[in-house]
DNA sequence: TCTTTATGAATGAAAG
DNA sequence: CTTTCATTCATAAAGA
């Protein structure tokens, strides 16, 4: 993939993305393409599956399901807290709603709404946030490589700062919040099967 | 995708649209997230239709399954620095200096200095530092436990991670002819999906 | 090719 | 709160 481009390669350059408004358009219809497989996906889903008891896919314990198959072989007892799909997806709701430090009440709350999507303890909300937290600043104050090109970088300006980067399939997700699209869905079905997909999938790497 | 090394917004009547880093990366993320749900959702399906013949999967074709070439491969190209050997030496001798935890301002400082030799930010020399640590730590407490794990593991096959992930972009596809992609119909079938996904899948990858 | 290894990155938890 | 550690994941590079 040669999408990268070094712009004025030289000391603390800025790097961009260069690419044509056929690229941009093709990637918009990309992603809108997938939204639609996807929900034609989940009703044929469900229309084949009416009728069906989808016995391994009830199991209460999400680690366990038969879905994970592809990714799970950490059925093990895993030593630290990892947060599911849906715990994250309210965390960072919460975490969004700006009310930054989460009162010791809250936290308690919080465990316990949590508590119904899968194990989960205080300690582990208050990392979370604390984390979160942490985390938030410091990815704040690093995107701000005061560019200074002693290069000769020709006098254009930075412009189009992308501005219009709008690819959302849905348009209430959020541009900034990927985990949004798990859970934006306007079907109700099909958000409840996201759910489980969520969990099959090799989690971690796709919420960060 | 061949990108223009220009990123002259305008120069020669050549439009293009400018994007950072995280904005690719956004997009990187939307579609993979797609692409997983798709993967899923076609795993699901499978799951179910078990006892079905799923005639039209046939492997006999010279083409791959569709259902493989799907969920055999992440459209997961996250691109990760690696240090250039200069950049890497300066690290390693910066490292050997002792100095322990290289403090926030002296990353700044690293950063920098590193950045003449090529692309790098701060975040890629914390991690660095930390992963350096953590390595040097390691490799110095296991020489001594031989402890036997009991380790009374299933034969655990390999994961097999299928890694294919040359997907070979349509180089004779234009652009127009995503139009194609698209689903007119809610009742089409679902080898049918399977082919737009894998046609889809196989976009991804051209920007990604 | 396919597999294995080395290592950049992500993150829960804990120390300071 | 800030910084550090430990573990794990994913991938680029190297090996077979």
């Amino acid at each position: 993939m040669e999408a990268e481009t070094s712009n004025g390669g030289g000391i603390g350059g800025l790097y961009v993305k260069v690419m044509t408004d056929d690229q941009m358009e093709l990637l918009r219809q990309q992603i809108s393409v997938y939204a639609t497989i996807c929900e034609q996906l989940v009703e044929m889903h469900k229309a084949v599956t009416t009728q069906q008891d989808l016995a391994g896919l009830r199991l209460g314990n999400l680690y366990c399901d038969p879905l994970m198959a592809c990714s799970g072989h950490k059925i093990t007892a895993r030593q630290r807290w990892t947060p599911t799909p849906l715990q994250l997806q309210i965390l960072e709701r919460i975490f969004d709603e700006g009310n930054g430090t989460p009162s010791k009440q809250k936290i308690k709350d919080i465990t316990i709404e949590l508590g119904q999507h899968g194990q989960i303890s205080e300690t582990n909300v208050y990392n979370w946030f604390q984390n979160r937290r942490a985390r938030s600043k410091r990815k704040q104050l690093t995107p701000a490589p005061n560019v200074v090109e002693p290069e000769v970088e020709s006098p254009k300006e930075k412009k189009t700062r992308a501005e219009g980067f709008q690819v959302q399939p849905y348009e209430n997700s959020s541009p900034h919040r990927i985990k949004d699209m798990y859970i934006q869905s306007p079907d109700i079905g099909f958000d409840q099967l996201l759910g489980k997909i969520e969990v099959a999938s090799c989690y971690s790497s796709y919420f960060l």
